[in-house]
RNA sequence: GGGGGGUUACCGAAGCGGUCAAACGGGACAGACUGUAAAUCUGUUGGCUAUGCCUUCGCAGGUUCGAAUCCUGCACCCCCCA
């Protein structure tokens, strides 16, 4: 069992704890259990969650034993702790779905199956929906003082926004509480993980512990992952990048992380990766006496894809990334092209526009949408900006034929460095 | 209610009878450079069957050989006075 509170932290990623002289005696004496909580509001986890996701496989590595929880009953309320709105609610429907989907996804970050220290995912909702109102407010809501509840910075923050708060928020931290209690009755739990805004619920779930139970329960919050210039990781202009590869292709996940700033890769390797304190600082200087290399980027990233998407979906993101800058595209058949080019819109067109003359390529880019007209294509042609199968295009009057079909039915078009389109020919 | 000013392409903004598909700036796109970064430089930025043609300057009419530019009406916006 290594020290896993040192190595938290020296990698920086413990924010605040309820016992900071006993943590570390208390974890390194025995197998403990530990939780942290994921919000089921889409179908997949994102960028954001990893980092806590991530804290549960270290705490399973350590011989410890995870229970990821996922908020199918708090997840109809949501959290009020950072958020400036309320929450849309959720059907159930969309819930049911929702865990689904997550669940997949943990299965390729911690071990559901290794004996003691096995994970455990469960749902709130399985308890909490045998409450009733009555019994709730009996059992659990005679143990928070309202007083108390007024002073947490979620809700102090939110009564003092113009959006205000409403009771159902405002009870959201009853239920995680709550939670906290039930994973330590049924399970043993006495730890509970979260980011550093969770530290209000957190500490309400471990009062409602002491007077409900007697028990004493710890807590730990981490730091938030947020970019240098304050931005939150994950976030992109075009959206979130999401841990499903339906959502966000293994090739996009890979580029996220390739393209992380200098100054936000130590940050992330340390938080993100579980590799050595010693590789993490030798890419730490590399990253300042040859940045160009980007050797932080590129370790990072390929960890990070590896994990999520395993292998496969590794090489596949850097087969990817080799061709979307710029290496010819020969050698490869419909399978391989189809799923590199996951995120590219594709145009279906019949295979006789190949045959004869063939297909005008002016005509080709504002079919597959790359182009909005013809002029437009034209003048990228003259400026050098488009390429077919990677090899650029000279002259306005080039036609499609069979003979720059790149595998079966396909040819990828691309204007400038990274706009690409499918066509695919079929005979149907 | 009275008076004045405005409405131009993705955005801001010139133009105030022909040489206007409309200056300039931003953005965007492409190229060079580069670390798939930042900065910089260059080019492009209504459409087409393209040395020409068509559609665009709030909307609808009108004057004129000719209108983004002048006139009339309408809509919206801003300012001042009541």
């Amino acid at each position: 069992m290594n020290d896993i509170f040192e190595d938290l932290q020296w990698r920086g990623l413990i924010h605040q704890t309820t016992a900071d002289e006993l943590l570390p005696g208390w974890l390194s004496s025995g197998s403990r259990t530990v939780y942290a909580g994921f919000d089921p509001t889409a179908d997949s986890l994102h960028v954001g969650s990893l980092l806590p996701l991530m804290m549960l496989r270290r705490f399973q590595k350590a011989g410890h034993r995870p229970i990821a929880i996922v908020g199918g009953a708090t997840g109809m309320i949501g959290d009020p702790s950072g958020k400036s709105a309320e929450r849309n609610l959720q059907t159930p429907e969309q819930l049911a779905a929702n865990l689904a989907g997550i669940e997949s996804q943990m299965r390729h970050v911690l071990d559901f199956d290794s004996g003691d220290v096995s994970a455990m995912l469960v749902n709130n909702n399985d308890w909490m929906s045998r409450f009733s109102y009555i019994e709730f407010l009996r059992d659990v809501g005679k143990n928070f003082p309202v007083n108390v509840m007024l002073g947490k910075d979620s809700v102090k923050s939110r009564l003092s926004s113009e959006a205000g708060l409403s009771y159902t928020e405002f009870s959201y931290m009853l239920l995680q509480a709550y939670d906290f209690v039930h994973l330590n009755r049924e399970h043993g739990c006495e730890l509970q993980i979260g980011g550093s805004d969770q530290w209000g619920n957190v500490t309400a779930g471990i009062d409602l512990g002491r007077r409900m139970l007697g028990a004493q329960l710890y807590g730990m919050t981490c730091p938030l992952l947020t970019k240098t210039d304050g931005s939150k990781m994950g976030k992109t202009e075009s959206g979130a990048i999401w841990l499903s590869p339906e959502r966000t292709s293994p090739y996009k996940f890979y580029q996220y992380w390739l393209n992380v700033a200098d100054e936000d890769t130590g940050t992330c390797l340390r938080f993100l990766t579980e590799l050595e304190r010693s590789e993490i600082e030798a890419l730490d200087e590399l990253c300042v006496s040859a940045p160009e290399q980007r050797a932080s980027q590129k370790k990072l990233a390929e960890e990070l894809t590896r994990l999520i998407h395993g292998s496969s979906g590794l090489s596949t993101a850097l087969q990817a990334t080799e061709i979307f800058f710029g290496a010819e595209i020969e050698n490869l058949d419909d399978r391989q092209l189809i799923e590199i080019f996951a995120d590219v819109p594709n145009c279906e067109l019949s295979a006789t526009e190949l045959s004869g003359e063939g297909l005008g390529i002016m005509d080709a880019l504002v079919k597959s949408g790359l182009m909005k007209s013809n002029g437009e294509a034209r003048r990228s042609i003259k400026q050098g900006g488009i390429y077919i199968n990677n090899r650029r295009v000279g002259e306005i009057d080039r036609r499609l034929t069979v003979a720059d079909l790149t595998s079966e039915t396909v040819i990828v078009l691309r204007s400038g460095k990274k706009k690409y389109a499918l066509l695919r020919f079929s005979n149907a």
